[in-house]
RNA sequence: GUCCCCAUCGUCUAGUGGCCUAGGACAUCGCCCUUUCACGGCGAUGGCGGGGGUUCGAAUCCCCCUGGGGACGCCA
């Protein structure tokens, strides 16, 4: 029996959960799942000023809303838990005594300010910008006694002077780098909250975490870590880095390339497996022809080996068009079930609704649903639906101009359709059949001015299914306001 | 500035030395279907960043250049 694959998805809870986060979260869950292993969540707050709760739920219940289940972690706890860093605080002082003892960390006194000035001048030099080692060479000892006599003071990792650090990643294969360009960095702060690269590793290694895959914005950091490790005996974990998501402008995606949350998608009517099915391409592809996969058939092809090395622009475009093609494969209840929520918060309906309503509300959504690619379009696409009379668009006054020629063949049909006593779909076309037999008028040249007057535009989806939904009474008012518009007077 | 990563159509990508006259998808354009729109079908435009090697043979291997990105926090 070979070890259980475990891998994380470490979120801190400073934010939503973003576009980037949640293809991670979705790499690394894929692989758990394909693998029989377990998907940890464990949430890092160390940043006390950041971190909020509210954070912590949106990041929970984006994620129940992709449908990426965890194994451990918060609400359902584990064998290796909490799955918060700020309740693990007693691990990282432990590790750290353990550091502090065996000489692989150092109390460092240096102020963040005289830092902070340090590095800007080193970058205005251009000088390597990495901490110079002034409190490393302090007496241990004497450190310790500064400590205690109540010195505000951080700790820091000893890197090794010589020598290299490799990393083999999974996903790029070796990289090297010179531990000389790496500095001590800090693993514990003035507050006594562990920074994210001391309280990641211990957790990592205490949570037997064997594969990291992230995004590659981590690959400097992983040296330091690696170093970290092995100063805590700990054996290394797999590395994978992932490409980053960019935007437009081949940047890092930010909100300046539009909605970069999981919930602003959700709220504009994405579909949850829309946005899992987009964001596995976004770096990863199975072969030459396929994009369209079932949550089943991504657990069974993914693999980090067929994951790509190049950075990802996110387009728009695509999930959007990707969209389209999931709403046109929803069941119509489920459909109808998504839909008329973006109706009534368009403010065309009223909750509450009655059965009625809410039923012809649903026949109203399906009519556009080959057209619909995002929710929240829809009501636009059925606007026309609501409200007594409609204002006629520059393309449907054109149409509409067009029953001039032929006032007194579109006053026969207004006087048809009023007699209609069967005002459903069928009973339209086989009324209009006999019509244009009669007439022998070509059915565009009717129908035509015919939607422009009664739905304001110059195309909506197929007539008989507009009028009927409509009713017979408004669609006889509007047709009589139409033709009034373009001088036919059905009085006359 | 230093270190690291990356480089195939506008975008996501397939491609691991001959199957490539470089395949698919989105987008764009055209045609067809059709009561319009959408859907669908068919087709078109469009790419291996540049230069050197290696090889009988390079999108595929090596080097240089260029370009892009990331990191350099007591953020994660």
């Amino acid at each position: 029996m070979t070890e259980q694959i475990r891998v994380r998805f470490a979120p801190s809870p400073t934010g939503h959960l973003h576009i980037g986060g949640a293809r991670t979260a979705l790499f690394n869950y894929l692989y758990a799942r394909r693998q029989n292993g377990v998907f940890v969540l464990r949430i890092e707050d160390t940043d006390a000023e950041r971190s909020t709760d509210e954070s912590v739920q949106m990041i929970l219940h984006d994620l129940k809303w992709l449908g990426m289940t965890w194994d451990e972690g918060p609400e359902i706890g584990g064998p290796f838990g909490p799955y918060f860093q700020t309740q693990r605080l007693d691990l990282y002082r432990e590790k750290l005594e353990f550091l502090l003892e065996r000489g692989s960390a150092y109390y460092c006194f240096c102020s963040a300010d005289t830092l902070e000035k340090k590095r800007e001048l080193a970058m205005a030099t251009g000088q390597q910008p990495k901490y110079d080692g002034t409190c490393r060479r302090l007496n241990p000892a004497e450190a310790k006694a500064r400590v205690q006599a109540g010195e505000p003071y951080v700790v820091r990792l000893k890197i090794p002077d010589a020598g290299s650090t490799i990393i083999d990643d999974k996903i790029r294969g070796k990289m090297v780098f010179e531990n000389s360009v790496l500095d001590d960095y800090v693993l514990s702060r003035t507050n006594g909250l562990p920074t994210y690269n001391f309280a990641a590793v211990v957790d990592d290694a205490a949570m037997k975490i064997t594969h990291i895959i992230r995004g590659d914005d981590h690959i400097s950091n992983t040296p330091r870590q690696i170093i970290l490790y092995q100063a805590l005996g700990e054996a290394l974990p797999a590395f994978a880095h992932v490409p980053m998501i960019l935007g437009s402008d081949k940047t890092r995606l930010s909100k300046r390339h539009g909605a970069t949350s999981v919930g602003a998608y959700a709220d504009e009517g994405f579909l949850p497996h829309t946005m899992v099915n987009y964001l596995a391409l976004l770096g990863w592809a199975f072969d030459d022809k396929t994009t369209l996969f079932t949550p089943a058939q991504l657990i069974e092809k993914f693999s980090l080996k067929k994951v790509s090395k190049n950075p990802a622009v996110f387009d728009p475009a695509k999930l959007q068009w990707m969209n389209g093609v999931y709403i046109r494969q929803l069941p119509a209840e489920e459909y109808v079930a998504r839909a008329v929520p973006f109706i009534i918060q368009a403010g065309l309906l009223h909750e509450p609704l009655s059965e009625e309503q809410r039923a012809w509300a649903g026949r109203v959504a399906l009519l556009v649903k080959e057209h619909v690619k995002v929710f929240n379009e829809l009501p636009r696409h059925v606007q026309y639906f609501f409200g007594e009379t409609v204002e006629l668009d520059d393309a449907a006054g054109e149409k509409l101009a067009l029953a001039k020629e032929r006032a007194e063949l579109f006053k026969a049909l207004h006087q048809k359709m009023s007699m209609l006593e069967s005002f459903t779909h069928a009973g339209l076309e086989e009324m209009m059949k006999a019509f244009i037999a009669e007439t022998q008028v070509k059915f565009g040249d009717l129908v035509h001015p015919l939607r422009a007057a009664v739905t304001g535009r110059a195309n909506s989806p197929g007539i008989f299914e507009v009028l009927e939904l409509l009713g017979k009474e408004r669609a006889i008012k509007r047709l009589a306001a139409g033709l009034a518009s373009v001088g036919i007077n059905i009085a006359d």
